[in-house]
DNA sequence: CATGAATGAGTTTTCATTCAT
DNA sequence: TATGAATGAAAACTCATTCAT
């Protein structure tokens, strides 16, 4: 009996906790910001008392850290996925996930953590270094993306890098914009003229990505 | 008239004042981000004591509420000027004003001020309200010179609207990337992407931007 | 009798963990001092867990008296010993008892830790009863030397009381510089001169105690 | 008239408010100890807030040193006092310094921070480099009386060095005797014994220090 | 016995703000 | 204006102690 409740109760107890630790810090990171968050912010969040943050990260900093950590972990997971093989389908797929639509709160207030977390990353070094890596693998995502369509022939002879960067920083551009000043649509019309100004010009032959303003490609 | 009332006075000294605390404030900013700017880190900045900054502020919210009004001024005044009416060249200028190149760190540092102060827009409605008209006016600029463009037939039928805040968002995603991740060159690379994608695209016959990767469009 | 109680148990487990305990918190103690001694401190130097220390001694002021009773103890034997009936060897095995050489860190730490113990006895009536108790005990001890000697003809009539409070204050000053200030051989000196200018002194007729800066008497 | 304000007002302001800080952890530190001695104990002595004690001395640690200084200070300059060049009477007046009779509470306080502060050094290195210092004096000066009592040809031929460190840590052992285990007048037995044992034994010819048991020498 | 997790009560420290001058 | 001194509120962090297992 006592050996069923350990195996759900202390078996992943810590890593729960952890995880609810990251959970209560992005709560309390969107609902107050980085400039004004404190220790209690988070406690509030969570069940537990304020002292058990430091039982399990001694500082403040090595909180965020962790954060930091775990928020990329977050992302890097989603980006992995991708179900085609097909180029223009793939860089689609990854346009598309950079839309945040009206309703899609949490997503905006995802993307919100992340602005948060990259603008105090220029006052501190371990927060840089992390989120550095990052979007350079983001950048490097679009970018082997537009390599093999240019190997497939779908896409005509770019460097991948430079477009990559152009389409990655556009798109976050764009995402800033909706986030931070309340521009509903932002992101969708930056997915919209980056199809219509760059992923068509990109494709080779009379192949084009169709109507840009619907759903669909 | 402000001379009669302070006869000892020496008549512009507040605003000379309060333009040094908006100097002091800003390098304090960015210095030490606004996340762990203190009214001492202004004052350090100033040759000026903590309570003298009371005394033309009442609070600290106050204080960075003019800040961000200074900043806005500050900006609006650079985009103003134009000594041209070609609206390629008005074009050239308004995206060539994005691009920071290495060594000027005077305009990266203004540029991560501003971007600091935007994050800050989000969780609060008095500095959202103003960079929002802020930056509604950026894109309002640049629209306007595709609009223009577009009646003088120098660019294709397109939303001036539309086109505009895609090229400003872009140009805004890519400068924070140079300046919040050490990006070096980012901005110049939007530059040329853009006009390669954009610009070239806009253009009406056989005009063309040239050579993207030189200084000259 | 005790291994009647706890079938599974080791025995003596249980006073071979307080010794462990008394042990650790005498390591502690010199490592951090009294001041900033935490049971964490405790624990670390001991193989076992925070907790366990609150299983053994419920509270933190528990185990610090334990402590005390426990170095008391320890010094009681080291005094009892004495395999000679003259008073002269006595007296110097007991004033010989407090020369603390270099390279003798154990006893300079332990006279450091009854010292760190003394001073909080200031503050602390457990503590201070007990120490009180110790300190009448050593100081009994010269004295009932001094009787000796004074009945057995070998020094001349003086309070053995207060001669013995004399020699053993005196040992404990000079000790106490030693410790606290890095004052080298100063415990050796005043063995020195309380053999010059006591114990010669008390001498009845010609005998004296030779050469003072040797090994012997 | 705002002169007159000004030069009582402000001008000692900050040096009254240093020496009551002084005399605040003065106060605390007797009443509580060392090892729980807080920041709210000396303020609780203090008539100010304690931030500002903060606002004086930016850490614990550096005010504690700055009252380390403190206290030497005050003790230096009851030493330094000698109106007479007689070394017999010297050497009385710095014995006699260190007699603490019953009812002087506030001399036994006043030994009991002092021995307070004398075993943290051992884990401050500051505290210890600067006590350390000052305890040497205190032997130095001892000293300096045998020494010229010496060549007077009031003492006998000794090392004037070891016989003032014999004199001076024996009277701190007494003391702390006296103010640690509450062993009334066992500084003035030290003084009596010395007087005996010591003093007796250094003059030359005949002289004497008469009684030791009375106020006189 | 033994411990990882948890917490309440404090401790030092920071900081925006105010006050007396 | 200008500032040194002062403070209330809150921040991060500590620590003895307890609890569930």
């Amino acid at each position: 009996m006592s050996g069923e409740e350990d195996a759900k109760g202390s078996g992943e107890g810590v890593e729960d906790t952890h995880e609810a630790i990251m959970g209560a810090t992005y709560h309390a990171l969107c609902k107050h910001g980085y400039a004004h968050l404190t220790m209690q912010d988070i406690a509030d969040e969570f069940d537990k008392s304020r002292p058990l943050l430091h039982y399990h990260y001694d500082t403040k900093d090595e909180l965020m850290l962790a954060f930091v950590d775990n928020m990329i972990g977050w992302v890097g997971g989603q980006l992995a996925q991708s179900d085609t093989e097909d180029p223009l389908d793939r860089m689609e797929a990854y346009i598309d996930g950079f839309v945040i639509d009206p309703g899609e709160e949490d997503r905006e207030t995802f993307a919100l953590a992340l602005l948060e977390l990259r603008v105090q990353a220029v006052h501190n070094d371990e927060f840089r270094s992390r989120l550095s890596r990052h979007y350079e693998n983001n950048v490097g995502t679009i970018a082997d993306i537009i390599a093999d369509g240019v190997e497939a022939g779908v896409f005509r002879a770019v460097d991948p890098d430079e477009v990559g960067e152009f389409i990655y920083t556009s798109l976050v551009g764009a995402r800033m914009y909706q986030v931070t000043m309340g521009a509903q649509h932002a992101s969708r019309r930056m997915r919209d003229a980056l199809a219509e100004f760059v992923v068509d010009d990109l494709l080779v032959d009379g192949r084009t990505t169709g109507e840009y303003s619907g759903e669909g490609w």
